[in-house]
DNA sequence: GCCGGGCATTGATCCCGATCAAACCGCCCG
DNA sequence: CGGGCGGTTTGATCGGGATCAATGCCCGGC
């Protein structure tokens, strides 16, 4: 665990990346470094929102428990990314650890200061929501027409490229073992951080259908599974082909 | 049609309530006024962002062309919202006019100029734009797991409660007859502004489904439906209750 | 009036994914 | 080594919504 700012792993990728290092000694101080263990609650959908943070390693889910009991997954968030709802009165969600994770914590009223002094930091933050935004659009075209097997499909296709990007290799997942090199797509592996169930309620289908779904892309030779959460993807164009399977 | 900032039915709900009147008239040379028929395009996907936009009157629709050439709408826009997509390389998303609309539109470099040199307005947006990401959200877990009853449930109750918000009481729609009042939900009637094949490709039903749904509403006395594209909501709180059938 | 075209409703049937049910597979612990 | 337990896979059946098809309704043109 970084003791310091400079130690940070995604210094240069979290929003700090918009403060000199002057500024960040400042907000050092004013963060406080948390670890959290797969499937601790960071915050939860209906509390008011007290903190803030920068994740720095691990996988975290977005979630919300929909009225029949059922959990709806609406987002995952990867080192770098940040965490909470500034200006808000209260949580709409839950955010919940999915592997181990290490975080920057601040509370939130002291973090909308900072924020309101370093118009930088604010406009990046302002740059990356409408970004996410778009990225929630996208994915709800994703659950409005795609089929079963374009859902399954389309995941294993983001979380390959997400997975793939730099930040997250010194992560407590498995890295990739093989990169896209000159724009064409290789074969790559890497360990799922969500349960077959997770992935259900990400994909709004059920556990049954995930599986079946996963077991015809291998019969097809374009993943393997090797095991566990293992995922090989063996034909990366083929696996972008079969998430564009729309109605 | 307003001449000037101050005419404006939306100047103190859209994103130039963060504008002193001075600063306004600055804006106001920007902008253009331009008024779009229903069915016109505004901004079309893949395109780069050349404008940004306040939407005056009417009802937009943010929508994607899947592979499938079938189009899944990802959201609407109503008055005093914002349109476009600053500091992006392309448009992610089509905005087409629903109704007969008028709009305020800038250039989208002078537009982020605006944003840079007034912090307060770059601070609303980012409200904004974190309320849409939370709204987008939570369209996602209906998405995921409702029932085709409880999504067309839930979307006339969003629409009611939307036009039932003193911004639309001017549009070219036909305004709400009556109001909540004292927090108890009162009937209301008022016109659609999608046809039932838009309401489809929201909901990401068939427009079958949709009919279907609708009637079944009907007969259980819930709605009426006075013939078009009127709806008269007579339980609000059976609506809101069918709305929650989940998965 | 009468026709024609666009949208909405209603009906009949089909199919994908949910549900119910039963193995199967590590993996930890005794 | 056996047994139990959580997660995954596979199989059989069911049902909600899609699809295919026909009819109805409204409105505008002549």
């Amino acid at each position: 665990m970084a003791r310091s700012c400079d130690e940070c792993g995604v210094r240069d990728r979290a929003l700090c990346a918009s403060l000199g290092d002057d500024e960040l000694v400042t907000l050092g101080r004013l963060g406080v470094q948390r670890r959290l263990a797969r499937g601790d609650t960071l915050i939860r959908a209906g509390d008011p929102p007290l903190v803030c943070a920068n994740l720095q390693s691990g996988v975290m889910k977005i979630a919300t428990l929909t009225p029949a009991g059922t959990e709806s997954i609406v987002g995952l968030l990867y080192p770098g990314d940040f965490i909470g709802r500034p200006f808000a009165t209260a949580n709409e969600h839950d955010v919940i650890a999915l592997t181990d994770v290490e975080l920057c914590v601040f509370p939130r009223a002291m973090f909308e200061r900072v924020l309101a002094d370093h118009q930088r930091m604010e406009h990046l933050l302002l740059q990356r929501t409408l970004a996410e935004l778009d990225r929630a659009r996208r994915w709800l075209t994703r659950m409005g027409r795609a089929t079963a097997a374009a859902r399954v499909a389309g995941f294993l296709d983001d979380m390959g490229r997400r997975l793939a990007m730099p930040d997250c290799q010194r992560s407590a997942l498995a890295g990739p073992d093989s990169q896209r090199s000159g724009g064409v797509a290789r074969s790559m592996a890497y360990d799922l951080p969500l349960s077959r169930g997770e992935i259900a309620d990400l994909l709004g289908l059920t556990i049954e259908t995930v599986s079946r779904q996963m077991t015809r892309l291998r019969a097809a030779g374009i993943i393997g599974l090797p095991g566990g959460r293992g995922i090989v993807i063996n034909d990366p164009s083929a696996l972008a082909a079969a998430a564009e399977e729309y109605v």
